[in-house]
DNA sequence: TTCTTTTTTTTACGATCGTGAAATATTATT
DNA sequence: AATAATATTTCACGATCGTAAAAAAAAGAA
């Protein structure tokens, strides 16, 4: 007989969608470090300790599967920048992007996968779909633009926010997504704490006076 | 008996020679397109037209042939870099950035491969080899810092001059290298002239004014 | 020409890939 | 406990991978 409700009698979440989850986590950590066509159905099955063939009882394919993380991972990025834009609006220029940037960084500590796997995979969108579901990698830029332009209202022309969003959002994803790279290349190999302060000092020195303007407090 | 040399008797380079480089042109096209553990000696040789056994006869290996090839794009962007400096020194800050931005894109019109080849594989950086000669990544960086100490002599301290080196040329690594898909995202999809009108407009707005500030002309 | 060297293709091996079906284990229902 | 449904593993298939060796073709030297 049909069984109305995975939950029935057991506490907690249904087996089901546990097994989802841990299937997400290792994909994350696989996708995180290798782009879409290098990792592979057995690496994640590897990273989340369960067997490959497992994945496809719960995802119809690898196509499917990095879909899902790849819009789950960009709905978060744009949540985390709503809220890390919270409450800035009345703030100076100076603590506005100190406070974004803290809290952004913040984020990135705590979910550094979400960046690395837009990172290793933006530039592989030669045609639609070389890989699945690339389209939510320019939505991710689209909807924080959005985001911004609510949360922040500036009295400047809508290209030039629209200039000021994307330089400084592209920059960053670079910098955070492709962090171990250029920790290297700064000398700062395993010095996170040193890359994140130089992060914060470098898109500040870049994007304070810019905003300056674009806030109408040109000086 | 051991041929004298390959050239004896016939007109133009040694047919050795050619075939290294028509493979490494049908190299260069792939990993342009496809990271260092996507691309496949196979598809090197279709692009090519000979069989991808003939690449193992004139390179060891798949990761000595991206090595190589790694290292001559990595080289061809320090040159490139230096030679679009080149008499940038007596200029005002603004016609200086205008004159090397033209130079470069012009650069990238001609050899687009070299930046999308770094673009695909600067992320993969997580531990020392992981995609072979990956070191020559970070040197272009250091390389090209220097030449622009060195051609564009400034009054100001060492690590700013460096903060503001590595982050133009990182945002236009990115800007370029990942061009097709930032031309998605702000919808000039397939309008290269305005793309990269865009970015010369982009990369003006943001570098300027903090060249000015290095340059001494703060206003 | 004939012989030797160099270049290119053919063929093959073991490994890994994504996917699918079958077999087994686990859990829920009666 | 018996049965049904769900979840997981085992096994297998065809394809592709990098590499290797052998065979064939092309080129050069005699």
């Amino acid at each position: 007989m049909r069984k109305t409700s995975s939950r029935a009698g057991g506490r907690g979440r249904p087996k089901r969608e546990l097994t989802r989850e841990r299937i997400m986590k290792a994909a994350r950590a696989v996708f995180a470090h290798h782009p879409y066509h290098s990792a592979s159905m057995r690496m994640i099955g590897r990273a989340g300790k369960f067997d490959h063939a497992l994945i496809r009882y719960h995802f119809p394919s690898k196509a499917k599967l990095f879909g899902a993380l790849l819009a789950e991972v960009c709905d978060e990025l744009v949540e985390a920048n709503r809220s890390c834009l919270e409450g800035l609006a009345g703030l100076p220029p100076d603590g506005a992007i100190a406070r974004y940037l803290d809290r952004f960084l913040d984020y990135h500590d705590d979910h550094p996968a979400a960046l690395r796997i837009i990172t290793l995979n933006i530039a592989l969108a030669d045609r639609p779909d070389a890989i699945p579901g690339y389209r939510r990698i320019p939505e991710v830029l689209t909807r924080t633009r959005e985001t911004f332009e609510q949360a922040l209202p500036v009295p400047a022309p809508a290209d030039e926010v629209a200039r000021y969003h994307y330089a400084f959002n592209n920059l960053l994803i670079n910098f955070l997504g492709a962090g171990s790279c250029q920790m290297i290349i700064l000398g700062m190999k395993g010095r996170d704490a040193d890359y994140r302060a130089w992060v914060k000092k470098t898109m500040t020195f870049l994007f304070l006076p810019p905003l300056k303007k674009l806030m109408g407090e040109s000086g």
